[in-house]
RNA sequence: GUCCCCAUCGUCUAGAGGCCUAGGACAUUACCCUUUCAAGGUAGUAACACGGGUUCGAAUCCCGUUGGGGACGCCA
């Protein structure tokens, strides 16, 4: 029923890859599964001031972490390589020339400061910055002479006046531009490499791309990408723009918001799973409440419940999801996540008290032997209790041995002590803490030896 | 500045004119369970930005206001 999507993520690797591209990328390889189609992977890094290689195999590796595969990409190849754009200039070149012949390009001489200088002056008339159209009208002298100065030309897309451009976005409905608000824009650089506008478009049109979804800052650039696909004659994919994911502050996620990287979320701990669930609910409802294997998400994908709303980032969200994952691990998973052996009882034990990793060192410590320094409200139970009832413990534990059943049986008949009464300072002398994880199993683990220890020191 | 987009509980969202005295999830509060804490269970607090229309009837359609965001780059 649902037709085959073809759909890609086009990351540019000039830094870690943020929530709001992978969330985008996410979508994408999920409206590929839901359909049967395929999903590429595309690396944009025609910017070779700001492409890094490192940067490339960080995304990939990321990317893969996260538990997202794709069928057609740089490392795996397919049947539209190569799929960094820096491969691809003779490509380009080709269609460069075609839109030579058909005049909808020109060659543009003005300078970086000639630019800058006439968006300023149409700022200060009140006008929108756009292109001047400066060298649109040069006749073959003008362009003879200006390359004898030793200018090299970028190359403009030569806008139509008085036209639009319509489409249908895949989440915003009809739209629909007048090309008078569009400035002539350049497709390929100075140094000869492809722009945004352009390569994005082609590649997408060329590698068979059905549905392109990616965030809201680029629906008002959309209809320059048309304008090139048309021009060529190349298949217009589908767009769908998502609303942006806005941080804490109400500000779009971006790469100055360091925290947002993936790199981040996966280097403090947190699962992908987790991420997954977390992502798949901004922006877009699945009618699931429930978390949701990673395997299942794409049957619960709908395209047709993407939102136009700019979502929230919300930690606090991913935490529960976090936690819900955590809770469907086995012993040996949550074992590799933690780094210590899966089959150590530790695990078992902190698996509800757990977030991140590093939840889990206090309590391999309290079994290990150390103890934290009482806090405030630790010290005020120990007190409150007396060295009276800890030395009761200590007798009782000689007799129950491990066995806190028969410990607190003991304790509370011999104290008249009862509830929290009799169970918070239990905790504080053992523990070190007023919360955490099972008494029981934790009294077992930590050792009658150790306990004794604790109890009496208290006494 | 010009053009474009967006607007439901604190947060993520359901809602495509009557099913809405607006539903769910997270967070939060209370209670239950466990002679503790956590986990689990139950219940509760909490929203249609504002103003005009259209209609018998509007969260839903139209216009405006306000607020937020984006584009206008030899970044993507």
């Amino acid at each position: 029923m649902t037709t085959l999507a073809v759909t890609r993520f086009a990351p540019s690797p000039t830094g870690s890859v943020h929530l709001g591209n992978v969330r985008t990328a996410l979508f994408s390889y999920l409206w590929a599964r839901k359909s049967g189609g395929r999903f590429i992977l595309r690396i944009e890094d025609t910017d070779v001031e700001r492409s890094r290689l490192h940067y490339r195999d960080e995304l990939v590796a990321e990317l893969a972490w996260l538990g997202l595969e794709w069928d057609e990409g740089p490392d795996v190849g397919g049947p539209s390589g190569p799929y960094c754009q820096s491969e691809r200039g003779e490509i380009y070149a080709g269609l460069f020339a075609r839109l030579e012949a058909q005049a909808q390009v020109y060659p543009c001489y003005c300078t970086a400061e000639d630019l800058e200088l006439s968006r300023k002056l149409q700022r200060m008339a009140g006008r929108p910055p756009r292109y001047a159209g400066t060298c649109r009208g040069l006749d073959a002298a003008a362009r003879r002479e200006r390359e004898a100065r030793g200018l090299r030309p970028t190359l403009r897309f030569a806008v139509p006046a008085d036209g639009v451009v319509e489409f249908t976005d895949i989440v915003h409905g009809p739209q629909t531009v007048q090309t008078n608000d569009i400035g002539d824009f350049i497709v390929r650089r100075e140094d000869g490499t492809a722009s945004f506008f352009f390569c994005n478009a082609v590649d997408d049109a060329l590698m068979g791309v059905t549905q392109v979804l990616r965030g809201d800052d680029h629906l008002t650039n959309t209809p320059r990408q048309l304008m090139v696909l048309d021009a060529l004659g190349l298949r217009r994919p589908g767009y769908g723009h998502v609303g942006l994911l806005v941080g804490a502050d109400g500000a779009p996620l971006s790469k100055r918001h360091g925290s947002a990287s993936l790199q981040e979320f996966r280097q403090r701990g947190f699962l992908g799973a987790a991420l997954q669930n977390h992502l798949f609910r901004l922006g877009h409802s699945g009618n699931a409440d429930e978390w949701l294997a990673p395997a299942d998400m794409p049957r619960h994908f709908r395209p047709e419940h993407l939102g136009k709303a700019p979502a929230r980032f919300d930690e606090a969200q991913l935490v529960h999801w976090q936690k819900e994952t955590i809770a469907r691990m086995s012993a040996a998973e949550i074992g590799a996540w933690l780094n210590i052996d899966g089959g150590d009882p530790v695990v078992e034990l902190v698996r509800h008290n757990v977030v991140l990793p590093p939840d889990a060192a206090p309590w391999i410590a309290v079994l290990r032997g150390e103890l934290p320094a009482p806090g405030e409200e630790e010290r005020g139970i120990l007190a409150a209790a007396g060295p009276a009832f800890f030395a009761t413990a200590a007798a009782a534990l000689a007799e129950s041995g491990a066995d806190l059943k028969r410990l607190t049986r003991l304790l509370g008949e011999r104290t008249g002590r009862r509830g929290a009464d009799l169970y918070k300072p239990l905790r504080v002398a053992l523990t070190g803490y007023t919360h955490g994880p099972e008494l029981a199993p934790l009294l077992q683990l930590i050792g009658v030896e150790a306990a004794r220890r604790r109890l009496e020191s208290h006494a």
